[in-house]
DNA sequence: GGCCAAATGAAATCGAATTTCACTTTCAAT
DNA sequence: ATTGAAAGTGAAATTCGATTTCATTTGGCC
């Protein structure tokens, strides 16, 4: 880790190791607010500024991405092997991975009839998980609460 | 559109006469404000939440859909009968419509994997459009600006 | 005409993202 | 080990699009 900072020009900080482990470990998707609030709990005088410059050299340094949905918060993501799309539910929030390698063989004839650079490809399937859909049969019957 | 309004409980209004008139007029993929210079230059004491409130109230009787790429702006464009994923440019900003049929038929069998009641799919391309790259040899050699 | 809920416009507010700035720390070259 | 320039830090301020508030006006049904 601190090699490959190193070769790219960052320094190494006890708070991007601390920063860093703790996106590692947590698990996909995190927010900023969310890795602040791990982070934080394991050393209370690190800034909400910091954990902010750390998911962006994160991301700079090529071991994460932005996933942005729409709902005014950006989350971050661990970079795959294998390309996937996210099911996403407009209710819980939850985000759940799926394989789209088939999806991509599609996508990248296409890019290439219109002569773009692909610089990334995005999937989603928003809609109500399973969870959701049950929890609201006990409850309301609209399934949206807004 | 008036009766379309009016079925659903909404008034007509000169301002919402002309701002749907000026949202359906614009080509495709318009910002708030982007829509709000094009309605005040017909009519200059139209305010700006007020157009925010009519592309929202478009949306709401389901003649066109919001469309985040994470560049920080919301768009609306008209809802199609065929489904589309979107080439974007990120130098340019421009959108590209393509047909993305055959893609919907591959994303309907994972939903139904995961159990999921779908409200919408979403497909995008990210990358840089033939213009930017000629520009680009151009001028640097670098591709993006940031 | 008269009512009254809905609509309007200006300004205020919100909230996440991003920047500023004074201070601290890293690390490569001594 | 020392050190100085460059990079990093944290708190607070700022930015900027989205959204709400509020006093006033208007549309459309009686």
């Amino acid at each position: 880790m601190r090699e490959l900072l190193r070769t790219k020009g960052y320094k190494m900080t006890p708070q991007r190791e601390l920063i860093f482990r703790a996106f590692l470990e947590a698990g996909e998707h995190v927010s900023v607010e969310d890795l602040y609030q791990r982070v934080r709990e394991i050393d209370s005088s690190i800034g909400y500024s910091t954990v902010w410059r750390s998911l962006k050299l994160i991301c700079t340094v090529g071991l994460a991405k932005e996933v942005n949905l729409g709902d005014g918060v950006t989350r971050y993501e661990r970079i795959t092997l294998q390309p996937h799309g996210h099911l996403y539910c407009l209710q819980c929030k939850t985000l759940t991975e799926f394989e789209m390698a088939n999806i991509v063989s599609l996508l990248e004839p296409i890019a290439r009839t219109y002569r773009f650079q692909v610089e990334g490809l995005k999937c989603e399937i928003h809609g109500l998980c399973e969870e959701c859909r049950k929890r609201n049969q006990n409850t309301d019957s609209t399934g949206l609460t807004h």
